[in-house]
DNA sequence: GTTGCATAGTTAGCATAGCTAATGATTAGC
DNA sequence: GCTAATCATTAGCTATGCTAACTATGCAAC
Protein backbone atom coordinates (compact mmCIF):
# COMPACT_ATOMS: atom_id res chain seq x y z
CA UNK A 1 0.00 0.00 0.00
CA UNK A 2 2.21 2.99 0.99
CA UNK A 3 5.82 3.27 1.34
CA UNK A 4 7.69 3.68 4.98
CA UNK A 5 8.16 6.97 6.04
CA UNK A 6 11.13 8.98 6.46
CA UNK A 7 11.96 9.65 10.46
CA UNK A 8 11.23 12.99 9.52
CA UNK A 9 7.95 12.94 8.34
CA UNK A 10 7.00 10.87 11.18
CA UNK A 11 8.57 13.28 13.61
CA UNK A 12 6.79 16.24 12.18
CA UNK A 13 3.51 14.30 12.16
CA UNK A 14 3.92 13.06 15.75
CA UNK A 15 4.38 17.19 16.70
CA UNK A 16 1.66 18.30 15.05
CA UNK A 17 -0.98 15.48 16.49
CA UNK A 18 0.58 15.72 19.73
CA UNK A 19 -0.46 19.29 19.55
CA UNK A 20 -3.86 19.12 18.21
CA UNK A 21 -4.50 16.55 20.94
CA UNK A 22 -3.33 19.05 23.79
CA UNK A 23 -5.70 21.91 22.33
CA UNK A 24 -8.62 19.10 21.89
CA UNK A 25 -8.86 18.44 25.50
CA UNK A 26 -7.85 21.50 27.23
CA UNK A 27 -10.77 22.90 25.56
CA UNK A 28 -12.82 21.25 28.39
CA UNK A 29 -10.93 22.98 30.82
CA UNK A 30 -12.78 26.38 30.80
CA UNK A 31 -16.35 24.84 31.96
CA UNK A 32 -14.07 24.62 35.24
CA UNK A 33 -13.56 28.26 35.91
CA UNK A 34 -9.84 27.75 36.70
CA UNK A 35 -7.37 28.94 34.87
CA UNK A 36 -5.05 26.38 33.65
CA UNK A 37 -1.73 26.85 35.53
CA UNK A 38 -3.83 26.45 38.64
CA UNK A 39 -5.36 23.64 37.55
CA UNK A 40 -2.52 21.52 36.46
CA UNK A 41 -1.07 22.92 40.19
CA UNK A 42 -3.74 21.14 41.32
CA UNK A 43 -3.73 18.89 39.73
CA UNK A 44 -0.12 17.66 40.97
CA UNK A 45 -1.58 18.06 44.43
CA UNK A 46 -4.88 16.04 44.14
CA UNK A 47 -3.14 12.80 42.54
CA UNK A 48 0.40 13.34 43.72
CA UNK A 49 -0.54 13.92 47.22
CA UNK A 50 0.59 15.96 49.62
CA UNK A 51 4.16 18.14 48.42
CA UNK A 52 6.30 21.18 49.18
CA UNK A 53 5.85 24.41 47.53
CA UNK A 54 9.45 23.82 45.41
CA UNK A 55 8.84 20.04 44.94
CA UNK A 56 5.56 21.17 43.02
CA UNK A 57 7.45 24.50 41.23
CA UNK A 58 9.91 21.34 39.94
CA UNK A 59 7.06 19.22 38.92
CA UNK A 60 5.43 22.00 37.17
CA UNK A 61 8.62 23.80 35.63
CA UNK A 62 8.04 27.02 36.96
CA UNK A 63 10.26 29.08 39.20
CA UNK A 64 9.19 29.08 43.22
CA UNK A 65 7.68 32.84 42.86
CA UNK A 66 5.52 31.70 40.35
CA UNK A 67 4.25 28.62 42.23
CA UNK A 68 3.77 31.25 44.97
CA UNK A 69 1.67 33.25 43.64
CA UNK A 70 -0.18 30.24 42.16
CA UNK A 71 -0.80 28.68 45.44
CA UNK A 72 -2.07 32.13 46.70
CA UNK A 73 -4.88 32.28 44.59
CA UNK A 74 -5.61 28.39 44.83
CA UNK A 75 -5.50 29.25 48.85
CA UNK A 76 -7.60 32.25 48.10
CA UNK A 77 -10.48 30.45 46.39
CA UNK A 78 -10.58 27.91 49.19
CA UNK A 79 -9.00 24.74 46.56
CA UNK A 80 -6.09 24.03 48.82
CA UNK A 81 -4.38 24.61 52.39
CA UNK A 82 -0.81 25.83 53.08
CA UNK A 83 0.70 24.55 56.28
CA UNK A 84 4.07 24.65 57.69
CA UNK A 85 6.61 22.10 57.63
CA UNK A 86 6.82 20.33 61.03
CA UNK A 87 9.95 19.02 60.35
CA UNK A 88 11.40 21.85 58.23
CA UNK A 89 9.94 25.44 59.69
CA UNK A 90 11.21 26.65 56.41
CA UNK A 91 8.92 24.53 54.40
CA UNK A 92 5.13 24.65 53.17
CA UNK A 93 2.96 21.81 52.64
CA UNK A 94 0.29 21.87 50.61
CA UNK A 95 -2.79 19.86 50.72
CA UNK A 96 -5.88 19.78 48.78
CA UNK A 97 -9.16 20.74 50.51
CA UNK A 98 -12.48 18.97 49.69
CA UNK A 99 -13.73 21.27 47.17
CA UNK A 100 -10.48 21.00 45.41
CA UNK A 101 -10.62 17.26 45.19
CA UNK A 102 -13.81 17.18 44.12
CA UNK A 103 -12.93 20.25 41.25
CA UNK A 104 -10.37 18.18 39.80
CA UNK A 105 -12.05 15.00 39.81
CA UNK A 106 -14.81 16.64 38.10
CA UNK A 107 -12.09 17.79 35.46
CA UNK A 108 -10.61 14.67 34.99
CA UNK A 109 -13.85 13.05 34.22
CA UNK A 110 -14.73 15.61 31.45
CA UNK A 111 -11.36 15.24 29.69
CA UNK A 112 -11.38 11.52 29.72
CA UNK A 113 -14.82 11.60 28.41
CA UNK A 114 -13.67 14.21 25.36
CA UNK A 115 -10.88 12.09 24.66
CA UNK A 116 -12.88 8.82 24.85
CA UNK A 117 -15.55 10.58 22.64
CA UNK A 118 -12.64 10.81 20.64
CA UNK A 119 -11.25 7.52 20.10
CA UNK A 120 -15.11 5.75 20.33
CA UNK A 121 -15.27 5.22 16.36
CA UNK A 122 -11.94 3.44 16.72
CA UNK A 123 -11.80 -0.08 16.10
CA UNK A 124 -9.89 -2.62 18.64
CA UNK A 125 -7.04 -2.86 16.45
CA UNK A 126 -6.58 0.73 16.18
CA UNK A 127 -7.12 1.39 19.62
CA UNK A 128 -4.26 -1.42 20.65
CA UNK A 129 -2.03 0.43 18.29
CA UNK A 130 -2.55 3.83 19.78
CA UNK A 131 -1.77 2.28 23.15
CA UNK A 132 1.08 0.71 21.97
CA UNK A 133 2.68 4.02 20.41
CA UNK A 134 1.86 5.84 23.61
CA UNK A 135 4.03 3.26 25.30
CA UNK A 136 7.00 3.53 22.97
CA UNK A 137 6.91 7.11 23.66
CA UNK A 138 6.48 7.78 27.10
CA UNK A 139 9.23 5.08 26.99
CA UNK A 140 12.03 7.14 25.08
CA UNK A 141 10.36 10.56 27.37
CA UNK A 142 11.63 8.85 30.28
CA UNK A 143 14.75 7.14 29.46
CA UNK A 144 15.73 10.04 26.74
CA UNK A 145 17.96 13.61 27.32
CA UNK A 146 15.75 15.68 29.07
CA UNK B 1 2.04 -11.07 25.80
CA UNK B 2 -0.19 -8.54 27.97
CA UNK B 3 -4.06 -8.69 27.24
CA UNK B 4 -5.56 -5.46 25.43
CA UNK B 5 -5.87 -2.21 27.03
CA UNK B 6 -9.31 -0.94 27.78
CA UNK B 7 -10.18 2.48 26.15
CA UNK B 8 -10.36 4.40 29.17
CA UNK B 9 -6.36 3.42 30.01
CA UNK B 10 -5.28 4.18 26.50
CA UNK B 11 -7.30 7.44 26.28
CA UNK B 12 -5.03 8.33 29.59
CA UNK B 13 -1.70 7.03 28.39
CA UNK B 14 -2.34 8.98 24.81
CA UNK B 15 -3.15 12.12 26.72
CA UNK B 16 -0.41 11.61 29.04
CA UNK B 17 1.92 11.11 26.91
CA UNK B 18 1.36 14.00 24.34
CA UNK B 19 1.62 16.54 27.34
CA UNK B 20 5.32 14.99 28.06
CA UNK B 21 5.60 15.66 24.25
CA UNK B 22 4.60 18.94 23.56
CA UNK B 23 7.18 20.03 26.75
CA UNK B 24 9.56 18.07 25.49
CA UNK B 25 10.17 19.82 22.42
CA UNK B 26 8.65 23.39 23.49
CA UNK B 27 11.96 23.42 26.03
CA UNK B 28 13.86 24.13 22.47
CA UNK B 29 12.08 27.35 22.25
CA UNK B 30 13.13 29.55 24.66
CA UNK B 31 17.07 29.54 22.74
CA UNK B 32 15.22 31.61 19.98
CA UNK B 33 14.58 34.28 22.40
CA UNK B 34 10.68 34.63 20.89
CA UNK B 35 8.28 34.16 23.34
CA UNK B 36 5.47 31.09 22.67
CA UNK B 37 2.61 32.94 21.69
CA UNK B 38 4.75 35.18 18.87
CA UNK B 39 6.35 32.23 17.98
CA UNK B 40 3.36 30.28 17.14
CA UNK B 41 2.01 32.95 15.27
CA UNK B 42 4.67 33.79 13.17
CA UNK B 43 4.74 30.05 12.90
CA UNK B 44 1.08 30.61 10.48
CA UNK B 45 2.56 32.94 9.02
CA UNK B 46 5.95 31.55 7.60
CA UNK B 47 4.32 27.98 6.56
CA UNK B 48 0.70 29.72 5.77
CA UNK B 49 1.70 32.43 3.37
CA UNK B 50 0.13 36.09 3.75
CA UNK B 51 -2.88 36.43 6.16
CA UNK B 52 -5.78 39.01 7.43
CA UNK B 53 -5.15 39.41 11.93
CA UNK B 54 -8.71 38.05 11.77
CA UNK B 55 -7.85 34.59 9.86
CA UNK B 56 -4.44 34.30 12.01
CA UNK B 57 -6.20 34.48 15.38
CA UNK B 58 -8.97 31.95 14.36
CA UNK B 59 -5.71 30.33 13.43
CA UNK B 60 -4.60 30.38 17.00
CA UNK B 61 -7.99 30.43 18.59
CA UNK B 62 -7.47 33.65 20.12
CA UNK B 63 -9.58 37.13 20.31
CA UNK B 64 -8.65 39.67 17.68
CA UNK B 65 -7.38 42.35 20.53
CA UNK B 66 -5.09 39.29 21.48
CA UNK B 67 -3.72 38.46 18.11
CA UNK B 68 -3.40 42.07 17.10
CA UNK B 69 -1.07 43.00 20.15
CA UNK B 70 0.86 40.13 18.85
CA UNK B 71 1.42 41.15 15.84
CA UNK B 72 2.47 44.94 17.31
CA UNK B 73 5.41 42.68 18.94
CA UNK B 74 6.49 40.97 16.21
CA UNK B 75 5.97 43.96 13.39
CA UNK B 76 8.25 45.99 16.56
CA UNK B 77 10.89 43.36 16.11
CA UNK B 78 11.37 43.38 12.59
CA UNK B 79 9.83 39.78 12.04
CA UNK B 80 6.35 40.39 9.93
CA UNK B 81 4.80 43.55 8.36
CA UNK B 82 2.05 45.03 8.45
CA UNK B 83 -0.24 46.06 5.04
CA UNK B 84 -3.56 47.32 4.54
CA UNK B 85 -5.32 45.12 1.79
CA UNK B 86 -6.22 46.81 -1.24
CA UNK B 87 -9.40 45.11 -2.09
CA UNK B 88 -10.93 45.25 1.88
CA UNK B 89 -9.50 48.42 3.18
CA UNK B 90 -10.54 47.11 6.41
CA UNK B 91 -8.18 44.70 6.56
CA UNK B 92 -4.80 43.91 7.70
CA UNK B 93 -2.51 41.43 5.62
CA UNK B 94 0.11 39.80 7.27
CA UNK B 95 3.59 38.90 5.96
CA UNK B 96 6.54 38.10 7.05
CA UNK B 97 10.35 40.01 6.67
CA UNK B 98 13.61 37.82 5.70
CA UNK B 99 14.30 37.83 9.51
CA UNK B 100 10.93 36.43 10.55
CA UNK B 101 11.59 33.51 8.23
CA UNK B 102 14.93 32.67 9.13
CA UNK B 103 13.96 32.20 12.64
CA UNK B 104 11.23 30.72 12.24
CA UNK B 105 13.32 28.35 9.86
CA UNK B 106 15.81 28.00 12.92
CA UNK B 107 13.09 27.01 14.94
CA UNK B 108 11.40 24.75 13.36
CA UNK B 109 14.90 22.24 12.48
CA UNK B 110 16.00 22.79 16.05
CA UNK B 111 12.43 21.03 17.13
CA UNK B 112 12.61 18.65 14.90
CA UNK B 113 16.69 17.83 15.72
CA UNK B 114 15.16 17.13 19.36
CA UNK B 115 12.34 15.05 18.18
CA UNK B 116 14.50 12.95 15.55
CA UNK B 117 16.75 12.41 18.72
CA UNK B 118 13.84 11.48 20.60
CA UNK B 119 12.88 8.73 17.80
CA UNK B 120 16.66 7.72 17.33
CA UNK B 121 17.10 4.77 18.71
CA UNK B 122 13.72 3.33 17.57
CA UNK B 123 13.19 0.44 14.80
CA UNK B 124 11.99 0.62 11.49
CA UNK B 125 8.73 -1.24 13.08
CA UNK B 126 8.23 1.24 15.56
CA UNK B 127 8.64 4.38 13.71
CA UNK B 128 6.46 2.83 11.51
CA UNK B 129 3.73 2.16 14.14
CA UNK B 130 3.95 6.07 15.99
CA UNK B 131 3.44 7.15 11.88
CA UNK B 132 0.31 4.96 11.69
CA UNK B 133 -1.02 6.29 15.06
CA UNK B 134 -0.47 9.59 14.21
CA UNK B 135 -2.59 8.90 11.23
CA UNK B 136 -5.44 7.58 13.08
CA UNK B 137 -5.38 10.59 15.71
CA UNK B 138 -5.02 13.06 13.16
CA UNK B 139 -8.07 11.80 11.27
CA UNK B 140 -10.33 11.32 14.33
CA UNK B 141 -9.09 14.65 14.91
CA UNK B 142 -10.07 16.55 11.91
CA UNK B 143 -13.32 14.69 11.56
CA UNK B 144 -14.87 15.09 14.59
CA UNK B 145 -16.93 17.48 16.54
CA UNK B 146 -14.58 20.88 17.69
C1' DG C 1 -26.68 58.51 -2.34
C1' DT C 2 -27.70 58.28 2.19
C1' DT C 3 -29.14 55.56 6.00
C1' DG C 4 -28.16 51.82 8.65
C1' DC C 5 -26.10 47.52 9.77
C1' DA C 6 -22.15 44.34 9.62
C1' DT C 7 -17.25 43.48 9.70
C1' DA C 8 -11.99 44.32 10.62
C1' DG C 9 -8.97 46.16 13.53
C1' DT C 10 -7.38 48.86 17.45
C1' DT C 11 -7.36 50.90 22.17
C1' DA C 12 -8.06 50.67 27.07
C1' DG C 13 -8.20 48.25 31.05
C1' DC C 14 -8.31 44.01 33.68
C1' DA C 15 -6.60 39.10 35.14
C1' DT C 16 -3.31 35.42 34.76
C1' DA C 17 1.20 33.65 34.55
C1' DG C 18 6.03 33.68 33.58
C1' DC C 19 10.74 35.70 35.01
C1' DT C 20 14.83 37.88 38.05
C1' DA C 21 16.47 40.30 42.09
C1' DA C 22 16.23 41.06 46.76
C1' DT C 23 14.65 39.89 51.55
C1' DG C 24 13.38 37.16 55.62
C1' DA C 25 13.33 32.98 58.09
C1' DT C 26 15.23 28.67 59.12
C1' DT C 27 18.39 24.90 58.88
C1' DA C 28 22.92 22.64 58.19
C1' DG C 29 27.96 22.45 58.35
C1' DC C 30 31.83 23.10 60.63
C1' DG D 1 28.00 29.94 67.41
C1' DC D 2 29.05 31.70 62.88
C1' DT D 3 28.59 31.09 58.11
C1' DA D 4 26.59 29.31 54.21
C1' DA D 5 22.85 27.14 52.02
C1' DT D 6 17.88 26.50 51.41
C1' DC D 7 12.68 27.66 51.31
C1' DA D 8 9.44 30.86 50.61
C1' DT D 9 7.81 35.43 49.75
C1' DT D 10 7.67 40.27 47.94
C1' DA D 11 8.35 43.64 44.38
C1' DG D 12 8.42 44.75 39.82
C1' DC D 13 8.91 43.69 35.03
C1' DT D 14 7.09 41.25 30.54
C1' DA D 15 3.85 38.47 28.02
C1' DT D 16 -0.64 36.85 26.86
C1' DG D 17 -5.41 36.06 27.50
C1' DC D 18 -10.13 38.44 27.91
C1' DT D 19 -14.31 42.01 27.28
C1' DA D 20 -16.07 46.52 26.18
C1' DA D 21 -15.93 50.40 23.53
C1' DC D 22 -14.37 52.80 19.51
C1' DT D 23 -12.97 53.88 14.45
C1' DA D 24 -13.00 52.93 9.78
C1' DT D 25 -14.66 50.69 6.02
C1' DG D 26 -17.82 47.94 3.27
C1' DC D 27 -22.44 46.47 1.91
C1' DA D 28 -27.44 46.42 1.31
C1' DA D 29 -31.83 48.58 0.96
C1' DC D 30 -34.33 52.08 -0.16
Amino acid sequence: MSKPPSREETARKVHSTALHLMRYVRAQDIALGVPPARLSALSVIVFGGKTSLSDLAKAEQVRPPTMSRIIDALVRDGLVKRETDKKDRRSVIITATEKGTRIMHQGRSRREKRLLDLLQPLRREEIDLLDRASEILSKELRTGTH
